[in-house]
DNA sequence: GCCAACGTTGGC
DNA sequence: GCCAACGTTGGC
């Protein structure tokens, strides 16, 4: 079962040595375990934490926790990059030669990234994007065909997203499978949906606060009905 | 290839 | 618990 996969999120975790301590006190704060579903501080970790997260979050999307996503993108590189000497190249058209199209996105290494992952349902769709390429932008749409499991590429010590800290008993990381479901209609680059939240951003426009945009590093996102709704839109526009 | 953004690490 | 150094992401 297990697709051969490459996506995007090696986390800056990938070769930690030391977890634990420290670690618990910053992300896992904001992301361990399922505790941050409900609107209290997960137990035993700092308030301090927390409230900076719930704050960040504020800032930042203006949202408040307790809103359910329904719709996500997926970062995923489509050139090769060596990775521990394993390319980590994943194109849409890598994902359509998949059997039944379909694959688990594994190799996701980031708190936060790994607890969007967590709350994906079954059937919710995503945008598939294309990152660290040349052009940059959303070629795809693909669902949610299985909801998050652990991800067994954190105990392959051959693999460039091994982690040594994490026990069986207790995974860290998880994965979701995914299924192609079409190409969009044409391909919306970075550049335009930029355009557009920069233009949001000063009226007010459903792209204000995206969080390609606010949290550019995550490989992994949620995004509201109207943001969704509204990149979808573009696929019907003139490219320009 | 450069480098800004930003998450992680570790000394103090 | 602060924060400087470091490493990674990813646009350009």
């Amino acid at each position: 079962m297990p697709w051969p996969s490459r996506k995007r999120d090696k986390g800056a975790v990938a070769d930690k040595k030391e977890p634990d301590a420290k670690i618990a006190k910053t992300e896992e704060t904001s992301d361990k375990e399922e505790e941050e579903k409900s609107s209290k501080p997960p137990a035993g970790s700092s308030k301090s934490g927390w409230k900076n997260w719930k704050k960040k979050e504020s800032e930042s999307g203006g949202e408040e926790s307790k809103i359910t996503y329904c719709h996500w993108l997926l970062k995923s590189e489509p050139e090769s990059r060596l990775e521990k000497g394993v390319d980590v190249k994943f194109s849409v058209d890598d994902l359509k030669a998949q059997p039944n199209q379909t694959t688990c996105w594994d190799g996701v290494r980031n708190y936060q990234a790994r607890n969007f992952l967590r709350s994906m349902k079954l059937g919710q769709q995503a945008f598939f994007y294309h990152s660290n390429c040349k052009e940059p932008g959303i070629v795809a749409l693909v669902k949610i065909v299985k909801e998050a499991y652990p991800d067994h590429t954190q105990f392959d010590q051959k693999d460039p997203h091994y982690d040594s800290t994490s026990r069986k008993e207790n995974p860290k990381w998880s994965m979701v499978d995914v299924q192609f479901v079409r190409m969009t209609k044409r391909f919306i680059p970075l550049s335009e949906i930029k355009a557009h939240h920069l233009a949001h951003k000063a009226d007010g426009g459903p792209l204000k606060d995206m969080m390609l945009f606010s949290r550019q590093r995550l490989s992994i996102q949620p995004l509201t009905q109207e943001e969704f709704d509204f990149v979808l839109s573009l696929e019907e526009e003139k490219p320009h």
